[in-house]
Formats: structure tokens, C-alpha cells, sequence
DNA sequence: ACACCCGGGACTCCCCGTTTAT
DNA sequence: ATAAACGGGGAGTCCCGGGTGT
């Protein structure tokens, strides 16, 4: 589709730049100054490649979308189980939440500035729980989760108390990795089998690597 | 402070009328002139009332502090156990963020424009788990909660739960009462003895009243 | 006037106040705020004294005339002669302008914000000189003068002169009194005869004191 | 700097504007809206090629510098000696001062607005009072000034009453050069040798063409 | 008469996302 | 693909008028 490496260059440059201002600003309050210093290019260029500050934060959520999506379908297969992977899958967002910049911006667009973006604001959450759900599905067969778990209601618990976890660190500024473990203590017991405490202390044991 | 009725009654309808536009606008895309026309008080007015910008949302902010703090000390005393209250506790926060406009908008403002005012990112949170961990006391005092339970933990979780809870609730455009008694059905049998199921249906009774 | 004690002295601290203020803001970015704050009185009592800003200005434009008008009819008859009468004056009105915050702000104001007081632009030039017309005359009298000197020329010069050198002194930061023993140095010889250099080293002499 | 032929002229118009709007009124309370008016350009062009209302003033006051200077340095090599020369100059400056807006606005702008432009305050002033200097430096060579004249002190002076003529004549709006004529005709004896009259006679000629 | 609180609203500087001319 | 221009708001300031109290 590009038709020049410099074109594909420049316009890699422009959504990385978005991407941290995104991040650390507010939809209104970065300004597309803000993105060009950042990304060292011109206004001709930037609008060439997008022609709208609107068109360019939905650059930055699509492919937030994309990341955490191929993170999470890549732990569905190489992961040992599906308990495993689920909480694989929290680490990874973690992750991606703390390190990529386009991940939090597109994030941080999508969930707060509604207003704007309206018909994307759910759209991770529901990406997540959708994952979540086909962890469990898959955790139920491999004979780590309890078969009488109601997926749908357990995916949302999950996902939603990930959310928060995260959120109530970012705020207070505490470890995300010690306060997802202290999470997944509680939420284990009522997802595995009483008698198959091991299960839960190998897949936190996971979280520390 | 304000000397004459009409001062009071002013400044009550711009915090109201602020209220309303900071929950449905981020800090930065929401205008003055927005409150003003919200308010139906004149430039002049406002500005008697409020030097800038910046101090109103610290105003919204306030006002959202008392509320929620001065609701989880009611139920402290008023419920019949600290694990009733919990729940209640909860039930009522939501209720508040769902109808009252000051508390939805003190949140946002105080979640999500850290940039303009991070000394109280976190003091919601904070406020939270700290009112939680004297449930928490309390409910094992009262024999309802497990008394290994390690209370700075739960209390953490359960509030983080809570409030991912409540933001992913609010981007689906779910029902957050359903949400919230999901919730407590998976996180209650890791506080609550195994053999007081009791306790946990009487608890999530509660809700739905 | 002024029916109450308080009342005088209220209006003598807003005068007092707005006489520091406008000497060192100009009218315009001088505001009523400063006024107010720098006189330690409400915005009522201000107000209730003068009508409006132009109007506080103008009463300071009025004491600033009367001030620097009786001090010259002071030397006019004190000074043993027209000519020492005539470097005393200079000498005191810019003691007066050094000093006197309400002579500094009168000044400003009628010179400086022209298109807000148009017709008083000139009075304090017009009196200064009218004032040195009268010294001038007087030593001609006194036979300090050479009687073949212009007055009406010779006063608008040196008051000009004197205008000058205080607006120069001040923009660079000088002494004024050594700059003012400098232009009488080169303006004394061509108002006294070239025989009395007497003369001219005592008037200048009065300059120290 | 600037790229373009249209960018160039929409400059130009720009400062012009300024420099009429700025000579008409002070600083504070002239506007942004008064120049772009005068200048029948749009705000967005404005703002391009000058950021503030504080960097235009700049830019006039920078302008009033060139122009002022430049004037001098011409007649200091193109005047028959340094007296004629030095009186020509207080008539070009004059003439400046008279006809030209951005010299009117500059002058008015650095003197008045002390507040703003601190450290450009002094300058017209020390800019001239350096010129004279070299004026009278060259006079001596020539001749036509006594060798006796104390060159800093003189040109101070002379620069002084020179400032003050053009401040008095314009509050009382007499005409300029007359009152140029005899503020010379007070200074010159001073400055020339007694008995070298035709000097002064005919440097004093010079100021009515 | 004197003082004060509260409100009114025009106006100011400037930023910002976005097109037009080159 | 760039320099230049566009123009709609943005927050906040300012001078002042009314109603109230003393």
C-alpha cells in the first residue's frame, strides 16, 4: 500500500509520536503541535497522513486493539493450560500497559474521552473478556478450572477486577506485578477446584518471570 | 463565608451545574462557558464565585470526597455486621456514582486528569480501601469474615474489583447493580467461612434493595 | 465636604494608593484591584469615593498640580533672587518627582495616557514654565539676568531642558541631581552676563544642599 | 526567514500597523483587534508571524532603533562639519519623530512602558547621546566646537533638552522646529567660540530646510 | 452618609485544528 | 509536502452597577 519506504517511515514516526502524547495528555488537551515536535516532522506531513487529530487518535486505538489482541491469542496456544494462560494474559496486558505508550494512549483515548469516540470506548473491555472467555473454555477442558463456573459472569469479574487493579495502581502508584498476584489470590480459589491449590500456586508462580 | 442567601444560592448552582457538565466532559473539553450556560448565571457571576477553572473542578472534587466518605461512615455504624455493611457500602457508592452528578464528575476529574490534579488521583481509591479495611475489622470482630483474611489485601482488591466493576459496567452500558452482585458472589467465598454460605446470600440480598 | 472623619481619611488612602500605583503602572494596566489592595479598602468604599476610574485619576492629576504649583510660589518668594530662585524650583520639583508617588503618578498620567485626559497633556509643561516666566522676570529685576534675554523663549527651553534631563536621568538610571548641576553648568552662561560667572557658581552651589 | 513574497508583505503591513496603532496608544491599551484591523490582515496571520502582542512591540521598537541610528550615521559622514552635522541630526530626528509612525510607536513603546521593555528603556536614549558624542568629537577636529567642551556631559545635555523639546511640543502642540531653533540658539554659544558666531548662524540656517 | 458583597458582561490575549497558495 | 493564513472559541480580567447593611 506505501508506495515509499520514507512515506512508511514518516508515518510510523507520526503514530509513535501520537502514542506518547496520547499517553500523557488527555484527547483535548495534547494538541497536534504537540505531536509534530514530538515526531520531528512537518504539519504538511502529518496531514497528509492523517487529515484529522480524530483520524489520527483512531490510528493509535486501532492498533492498540491489534497488540493486545495478537498478545493474547498468542499466549491461547503456547500457554501449558488454560489457567495458565489467563494468567499469562494478565501479565502480558500488564505489560503492554506499562511499556507501550500506544497501548496506553489508545487506552487511555478509548476509555476516557467518550465523547469523542463513543462507539470504541467498550470495545476493550469486550476484546478482553471475549479472550478471557475462550481462557476459561479452554482451562475447563484441560481440567484447571471448576466445570461449574459460569464463564460469561467469570470473564467479566475477571477482566473488570484486572481493569481496576490497574487503574487503583496507576493511581496510587503502587507495583502492578505484586498487586496482580495479591489478585489473583483471590480470584483463584473460586475459579479451581478447592483441592487443587497446587494449580493456583503454579500459575502465579508464572507472574514472577 | 458567603454572606447573603443569594451568594449561597448562586455558588450551589454553579457546583451543580459544574457537577453535570465535568461527568459528561473531560476536565479539558468541558468549557466554562458550558457551566455558565448549565448554571444560567452570568461570566461575572461565576468568576466572583470561582477564580478560574482549575478551582471549581477542585470545588467538584471536594464535594465528591464528602459524599462518598460521609455515605461509608453512615453503613459503618448503621449495618448489622461489617460484611453487610461492606456490601452496602458498595451498593451505595454505586448508587451514588449512577445518580449523583457531583460524585460521577469528581471522579473523572480526579481519575483521569492527573495531570491538573494529581495530589488526588489516588485519594479516592485511598478512601476507599481504608473505609473497606474498617469493614473488614469489623466483620471479623463480628466472626462474619474469615479471620486469616489479611485485611490491607482484600480490602485492596475488593475496592480495585469494585471500581473496574463499575468502569467496565460503564462502557458496556451494563446494569451495574447485576454487575456489582456478580462480583461479590466471586469474591465473598475467599472472605467468608466456607461453611457460612449463609452470611454470603444474606449479604448479596442486601443489593437488591 | 466630607461629612465623617472616616470618610476623609478612607478617600486620603485611596488618593495615597492609587498615587503609588499609577506611578508605577500606567493607567490602563493599572487596575482597580491594585488600588483597592494597595489602600486596604473594599471595593465599595472606593466606588462610593469616586465614581470611576478616570475620575481617581483625575483627582491625582488635580493634587499633583497643586503640590508642585504651591512649592514653586514657595521659592518664588523665599530664594534671595530670581536665579537662585529659578535652580531652587528645579531642585525641588524633582525632589517632588523623586519622592512624591502622587506628583510621579500625576506626571505619568497627564503625559502618558494622553487619550484618556487630553486637555490636562500640557498643564503641568504650561505651568512650569509660567512659573519660570515669573523667576526669570524677577531676576532680570534682581540683576542677575542679562535684561536682553528672551523670557518666554529662554523658560520654555530650560523647563524643556529640565524635562528632558529627568526623563533621560530616569530611563538610564542616573543621578538626577549631578545631571541637573550639568545642564545648569551649560545653560547658565547665555542667561547671565559673561562677567558674573559669580552669580552662576552660586546658584549652581545651591544645588548640594 | 521569511519564504515567501506574501509572507514578506503581510509582515510589513503587520509592523505598520503596529507602528500607527502603537503611536496612537500605549501599549496596554492598545489591542491585537486595533492592529489586525489597521492592518486588514486575519488573527491567524498575525499570530504567525508574531506570538505575542509583547514580540511585536519588540519588533517595533527594534525597527525605531535601525532607522533612528541609521539616520545618523548618514549625516555624521555627509555633514560639511560635526556642528552642522550634529544639528542636522536633531532635525532628522525630528522629522522622524513627526512622520514616522514606527519611530513614534518606538520611542513611545520603550520610554513609557518601562514595565514591559525594562532593558530597552535607556536605549534611544543612550543610542543618541552616543551619537552626539562622535558629532562632537568630529566638531573639535573641525573647529567649530571649543576644545574645552566636556564631550560626555555636552552631549548628554544636549540629547536631554533635545528629548524634552519633543516631549513639551508635543503636549502643548507647538511646532517642533521652531522651538528646535531656539533650544539651539540657548545651547550653541556654549558650545562654540565666542567670536566664531557665524558657526551658530549658519548651523542654526540648516534647520530650515 | 458610608461601606460592602455580589453580580454583569464586554473585552483581551492567544491557542488550535484546519485549509489555501506555492 | 511546506509555508502561510484562517477564524472560531478558550480562559480569564476588568470596570462598574445594584441591593444590603450600618
Amino acid at each position: 500500500m506505501p508506495k515509499q519506504a520514507r512515506a512508511v517511515a514518516t508515518r510510523e514516526a507520526i503514530v509513535t509520536a501520537a502514542g506518547r502524547v496520547f499517553s500523557r495528555s488527555s484527547y483535548t488537551s495534547a494538541t497536534m503541535a504537540d505531536v509534530i515536535a514530538e515526531a520531528g516532522v512537518t504539519q504538511g506531513a502529518l496531514y497528509f497522513h492523517f487529515p484529522s487529530k480524530k483520524e489520527l487518535a483512531e490510528e493509535v486505538i486501532r492498533r492498540q486493539h491489534e497488540v493486545s489482541i495478537s498478545a493474547g491469542e498468542q499466549h491461547l496456544w503456547s500457554a501449558r493450560s488454560g489457567l495458565d494462560g489467563l494468567v499469562l494474559l494478565s501479565a502480558e496486558l500488564a505489560r503492554l500497559i506499562l511499556e507501550d505508550p500506544i497501548v496506553r494512549a489508545g487506552l487511555r483515548l478509548s476509555t476516557e474521552s467518550i465523547e469523542f469516540f463513543p462507539d470504541v470506548a467498550a470495545s476493550p473491555y469486550r476484546d478482553w473478556i471475549a479472550l478471557a472467555e475462550r481462557f476459561l473454555k479452554r482451562g475447563i477442558a484441560d481440567g484447571d478450572i471448576r466445570n461449574d463456573v459460569d464463564i460469561s459472569t467469570a470473564s467479566f469479574v475477571i477482566m473488570s477486577a484486572f481493569t481496576g487493579v490497574q487503574i487503583v495502581t496507576q493511581a496510587t502508584e503502587d507495583d502492578l506485578t505484586v498487586r496482580l498476584e495479591q489478585m489473583w489470590n483471590v480470584l483463584l480459589p473460586t475459579l479451581v477446584e478447592t483441592d487443587r491449590t497446587d494449580h493456583v500456586l503454579r500459575a502465579i508462580e508464572l507472574l514472577r518471570s
